[in-house]
DNA sequence: CCATCTTTGTGCACACGTTCACAAACGCAT
DNA sequence: ATGCGTTTGTGAACGTGTGCACAAAGATGG
């Protein structure tokens, strides 16, 4: 059996993922209209509505069937019940939760949660300080339920909510236990066997990337931009380059990132420097 | 000045965005390395270590610079200052949390926050029961405070946990207020000006997606597939399309949800039916 | 029934992302 | 110096996603 670290769908059933992923977006939007009693809705308004353009949101539709009406639009109740029977929320499904600290307490709580049609079968937790307390009206049980729970409820869908060393052990355990699907929110990259979905959310990481175009923002006002940074001989071709690095080899293995963010700010200006020699 | 609800970034400085998206992996794991004093890493081991393939690693790796040693591999301390400085994380950044509910409780409490320049500036909410309680040792503080510490801490990056029905006004009065980028947490899409990057985590999308590969996982089993769902009239060219789709909004305007969904039970066998109908 | 107007569905071109596969570059031993 | 084994960096092929632009399909009014 061959293990993949994250396991990247090929395709399913021709719906493209990025579709897929769109879907739960349109759904949202469909719904709000649906409460609203609005019986059609143009591609026009409801991409408007889903923040996406309207060629990708008919694109989208495509992939589903011929659903809408020329000159008119799309059937707002019909289209929810198609993509909600597309996204195999016309069945429920139950969830278990592993790790009830801050962040396992709030999705307990997540009221979209049960919305459409995931049901919070248990909360999980390893800690005895920690079973036997409640959260959102359910009792904390103990990780050693896990495989009985998971049989008797038929759980498929697991959320790992652990500080990140427990998280890999606690998703061998999900697996072996039957689960196939599992969203991963501790900073770890889990390694599944095929056929088993991870998603993961990453506060961390969304912050990152937010910094990297943050700083890119601030770094084009100026006119400047990030000169001297950029060592020249890291794109210096031949033997200057390897002789760069070799001085980076011999220096960095007796530093540590507090060193090196210190220079940084004496190596601010222009002058072109072998980094953390 | 237009505003686009999205705003994907084609290209910054060179650096894909999928590339940018994949450098917070790289960097925890070369710091797990830099903690095991790891001097140097190929990109094989770095790979398996980030849960990508060897290649994309590389290729990313390029998109910086040329930092690798060909026979050798990465040197671990200089690829953690890279990656760090183009991201942005030598830098400090303030960062408030809007919307002290439980999620917001558990970001403001989540350890990984601070560990990479990110820095708790204010947490705020608008709710006078809630203002005034602590949370991790900060204060909440009161929404009107938002313009006076985003301006004093030159805060750039917004967290928004809020229901999601503050969430587009919570937006706006960050963006008012000089935030220029947003996390956003509510399942909600946002509208920004232009230069206003947003990101968005929501734990319901996550699921749905799950669900849809659950789904197919659970239906290939079985020979039969998904059978008569798919309605003949669907796929059907021509005015027996059109008959159906008016069938379908004559219909629709006086259901809801739920209806639809007990028709579904009804016509799960084999006969091709007009759905709502 | 015809003309006109609206809106879908999609072919096509292009941009972006991924993967392969290999030459060039480097360390090291002799 | 030279040769050998290793690993990077990247050109090129391929796959996926996006957006334009328009024909086809239907609604509507006369």
């Amino acid at each position: 059996m061959r293990r993949t670290p994250v396991g990247r769908q090929t395709r399913a059933r021709g719906i493209p993922e990025a579709t897929v992923a769109r879907l739960p977006l349109y759904l949202r939007a469909l719904t709000a209209l649906s409460e609203r009693s609005v019986p059609t809705v143009s591609s026009e308004e409801l991409a408007a509505a889903a923040g996406v353009n309207s060629a990708k949101l008919r694109k989208d539709f495509s992939y589903l069937g011929s659903y809408g009406t020329r000159g008119v639009g799309y059937d707002v109740e019909y289209l929810v019940y198609q993509i909600s029977r597309e996204l195999g929320l016309t069945q429920d499904w139950p969830v278990v939760i592993v790790g009830i600290g801050n962040l396992g307490h709030a999705l307990a709580n997540y009221g979209g949660f049960a919305s459409r049609g995931f049901r919070v079968a248990a909360l999980l937790d390893a800690d005895p300080t920690v079973v036997g307390s409640s959260a959102a009206g359910l009792p904390v049980r103990h990780m050693d339920e896990l495989e009985a729970i998971v049989e008797s409820q038929h759980v498929s869908i697991g959320v790992i909510t652990t500080p990140p060393g427990a998280a890999q052990q606690v998703c061998d355990r999900l697996v072996e236990a039957g689960v196939t699907s599992i969203l991963n929110f501790a900073p770890t990259v889990l390694t599944v066997p095929d056929g088993v979905d991870v998603r993961k959310v990453d506060l961390s990481i969304e912050l990152q990337i937010l910094a990297f175009h943050e700083q890119r923002k601030a770094g084009e006002e100026p006119d400047q931009g990030r000169s001297g940074e950029e060592s020249v001989l890291d794109r210096a071709p031949g033997p200057v380059r390897a002789a760069a690095a070799k001085l980076r080899r011999a220096a960095g293995a007796a530093k540590d990132i507090k060193d090196i963010k210190a220079e940084k700010v004496e190596n601010d200006s222009e002058r072109p420097a072998v980094m953390p020699a």
